[in-house]
DNA sequence: GAGTTAAATGTCAATGCTTACATATAGGTA
DNA sequence: TACCTATATGTAAGCATTGACATTTAACTC
């Protein structure tokens, strides 16, 4: 259902076709929902047939033409509605830490491998991030720059807050994660010393 | 994939009925991967049917017989192949972010019951590792009791290193959104000061 | 004796997601 | 000219997961 609504938020900003919504889930090293555009397209045009959104498209030959949609009213408040809602959380199913506690028959060598990747990983994120939120600060990130064009300035320091709010607990957690890999590296080279 | 292997590093351990994997897989707040039972069932069979697992049931009328499955040599292979190899990691797909960031036309009491929410949620599992972690180290977590039990004596400390680390790393995660939901109720009161 | 709960295993329809295949245009490059 | 890349939109098979339905037995409670 995530999805649906993650759509209908994106274009709560501004009218997008399937190409543009599928290259922002793409790229979602750094936002927050992943998909893609097999998956979006479909559900597009679920949503129009909900009439959640309308769509128009642009004139131009197959391959060059783009199917814009519009968020209706009805689509709105259905976003808003699910909003207000409380979540509930995704039951957990983390690969990582079900290959380290079974990892306990490995070499060393393929452990450390595993935790480097992690902090690689993460650090990786962490780079991303962090531009994001320079970005946001400096109010050159692109989707809030266009959110805050349609909306009134009563309300601009909330839509900023919040962005900034969301960036920063991706940051905390990857300096989580990138910390708490270096020091179980720290610890399996006391392993190994041992042996 | 996934679960698959789950399953195997579970049967690593010691042999189990799907009851046992379904309530351990169920019970996951705390653990690390979830699944249903009527996941488990069917792959059960599948793993068995690959030469993965066998079983063997016990004697009993329908209703009161397990089927008690047993790790193969082929099994204990293949699990160890995936476990040294890297990591593919998970898409990001994050509801609440995404609800956090377009809540920003909300009223403040739904954004900060969210907020309240997500302190809540992770202060519960908090409590719930911190108890695991407790258990780890007192060497009555019943998992570790069994696997240090069919394991050479050199190799425990690594089994138990491994295990508490992970259960380190999970509550370093839930206290950094424990505190990230903390920074961000108390920028929200300042938010409504304002208005 | 009736009713409830826990143990134990299963099926099935529907949804969500991935991966691969498919097609057409426009613009740039070798 | 031939090839590649980016733009743009789609389909479809298959796997993963959810949620509901279904059945039997044993033990306990009222």
């Amino acid at each position: 259902m995530s999805l649906k609504y993650a759509l209908l938020g994106f274009l709560s900003t501004e009218p997008a076709s399937g190409f543009d919504l599928a290259r922002e889930f793409g790229e979602s090293v750094g936002w927050f929902w992943y998909a893609s555009h097999s998956q979006i397209y479909p559900e597009l045009r679920r949503l129009e047939a909900e009439g959640l959104v309308t769509s128009t498209a642009s004139p131009g030959n197959p391959g060059k033409q783009k199917r814009i949609y519009h968020l209706t009213e009805q689509g709105e408040a259905a976003l808003q509605a699910w909003l207000e809602e409380p979540t509930d959380y995704a039951p957990i199913r983390d690969v990582e830490r079900v290959k380290l506690v079974f990892l306990d028959g490995a070499p060393v060598e393929a452990i450390r491998r595993h935790l480097e990747d992690h902090r690689k990983h993460h650090e990786d994120l962490l780079a991303v991030y962090t531009q994001q939120l320079r970005e946001l600060h400096r109010g050159v990130f692109p989707r809030l720059v266009k959110r805050l064009a349609t909306r009134p300035r009563s309300s601009h320091k909330m839509i900023t807050g919040l962005k900034v709010l969301a960036m920063q607990g991706n940051i905390a957690r990857a300096r989580t994660e990138i910390h708490w890999a270096e020091d179980a590296l720290t610890w399996l080279e006391g392993m190994e010393d041992q042996t």
